[in-house]
DNA sequence: GATGAATGAGTCTTCATTCAT
DNA sequence: AATGAATGAAGACTCATTCAT
């Protein structure tokens, strides 16, 4: 009895918080961290304006919470595409094609990953930073060393791949169109990374 | 006479011009717009709070001056060393290799672009693309085209090759260390775009 | 049965109310009534945030009820001393030294009461008095008048002089080390008393 | 001519740092620190809102200007009454009826001061007593001392009794009718005081 | 042109109190 | 009777902007 009724009750407050979160995500996306308004965040999750506080002890750990949920969430959606293929080529195709999927269809999302991690706040970047820590380790360890142990992906510096390949998502990520739409198709991205990596069948340029 | 002393007036307004938008820069580039404060503004450049109202009309205002300003220095600079050299190869090697060299030795002024590029707010972002429009031409004109004309690059979409090439420009340049400087070799990226651009040799994947 | 079950109830609801009297007396002489946290009160009680208003009917009802309950420990306190001895000289002595002894004994109580004494609200200041106003009448009525009628003080205006020794009471009260105990001693600030109080210009108190 | 506009300027502001000075402690001494309203105050001054933070970098810091100026007033003012004449019994009854005059004719400022000296708050407590410091000293230097030296006063431990004097002093200053005026009358603390403090005509107790 | 005092809109945050469970 | 989430009033403080000097 007790039990569902607290049960029922920390679901129900589960619920609130991801209210506010999402409406914080709208409110911290269209306008950045400074000019969002925390009266209208809680307002927009259907509460007065000092809930917001029974949920977080402040506008910063708002901020810092949806930073690090949002982040796992694109990271646990681009992982879960990433890992449906085996092959090294497959999976670098699912990354980018994942990455702008998730872009075009949870645009806020992507809006606030991307403008956070260019913030002039020291605090937010790193923090965005960190939530991106596991796609890069995605990228090095589930992309580019298979590749490498088969022999399809020229071995050079797989730190620097994994930060170009990393920077290449992120960038035509966050060039979308005003739907929020990437303006890239995630096969000509691929394709051009491929190539880059692929060990030259030929070697070309300089001699 | 009056020419002179007119002059002489133009002169020290155009000094005076000067260092609030170097003071701008520094305090835009360190704490972003919203946070920046106007009266430290006008107090490192040497002049009291109402002063920086009597050269540009609003904070904004001031904002907008810098983003043209900055960005038409930084792409003076890059498209200097571009031009150069007139091989496409050598072109592309000297644009990124300008563009590290521009990082490292203007930290504040590379910040302030990368992070107005990303900034949440609308009217800034487009004015950081209209200032990098000339940086994209560049890029597309003199540095793809001739690359096209004379075989060497695969004539894949023109607009969406510039697009990745800025885009990974922007996304290595904006990857710094604590000292400003980037993390990246300028080699390293063009020598992986150039392996992409390049027509290839025995032509690689998709046959 | 049911009284005592009853009885066991009021029991039990007497005790919630002496805990939460005792955290709120810490809490308001810690930070005084405005910076006084009702949450922390309830929760230093044992309680959650709203069982106080099972209680009291909002903070200011806390606080009218903490000053009157506190202010008449108090009095009761000195009263029993000085009713322990019948000379009035004794009784003057016993009224500085219970006093004293009262103020190094319930540190919180004493802060509490004097700053309340001071309290810049007045229906506070008010409710304070009249929960001294027994003391005073301690003071005028059996041991000013005691000496008075053996020709043991010169009878000058009890009223005021009734006042005095109140003020001073409360003034050396106040004045307490960091341990909270009385810089002075009761001794001779009884001495001091006595001095301006025994009859006789030529050869005044004990001999 | 400069100089004469920047001595008007400084004057001027001179002017209105007093009128909010004068502001603050009205509402101060009415409600106390924590429910005084900083907009209410700079308002009574005759300015907008956000001008007290021009004069006084926070509430605090207004507090404890009046704190240090109200204080310094008051012990500028007993301490001037005290020194017109050079008697010590004289002294002690300049003491009390300039102190009771000061507080008759300024019952915002003893008003302000007494329930400063009881404030819960320490910070506020210490600030007093460091403005009461001279005070203090000028009855134990300036009154006490010459007692003793011409045997005039009983020469146990000054200390003690300067804060005796204090005290008394004090607390019935605090004792105010409705209009702000002392019940007590200075003559007769004086005399009090002064039947204490006298050398035993006969000699009393200590043999 | 330079100054800096004055303005007042804007906002985060606190917290006493209510009330459904 | 106990709980604690929700409420919303209240207030200190910031700062872009204005303007008299």
């Amino acid at each position: 009895m007790t039990r569902i009724a607290k049960s029922d009750r920390e679901e129900f407050m589960a619920t609130a918080r991801r209210h506010l979160l999402n409406a914080a995500l709208v409110e911290f996306a269209n306008h950045g961290f400074d000019l969002a308004n925390i009266n209208t965040i809680s307002q927009a999750a259907g509460f007065a304006k000092g809930t917001v506080y029974n949920y977080f002890t402040s506008k910063e750990a708002l901020m810092l919470a949806l930073i690090a949920e949002t982040g796992a969430d694109h990271v646990a959606s681009v992982r879960g595409a990433v890992r449906q293929v085996s092959d090294p080529v497959q999976r670098l195709l699912q990354f980018y094609e994942a990455g702008f999927t998730y872009v075009a269809e949870h645009p806020s999302e992507a809006h606030f990953l991307i403008t956070t991690l260019y913030s002039p706040q020291l605090q937010f970047r790193e923090a965005m930073r960190r939530a991106y820590l596991p796609m890069f380790q995605l990228v090095a360890e589930e992309i580019l060393q298979p590749g490498f142990s088969i022999g399809l992906f020229r071995k050079e510096n797989p730190m620097a791949l994994a930060s170009l390949l990393m920077t290449i998502y992120l960038g035509t990520s966050s060039t979308v169109d005003e739907q929020g739409r990437p303006y890239m198709d995630a096969h000509r991205v691929a394709d051009f990374v491929l190539r880059s990596l692929s060990e030259s069948p030929a070697s070309q340029e300089e001699k």
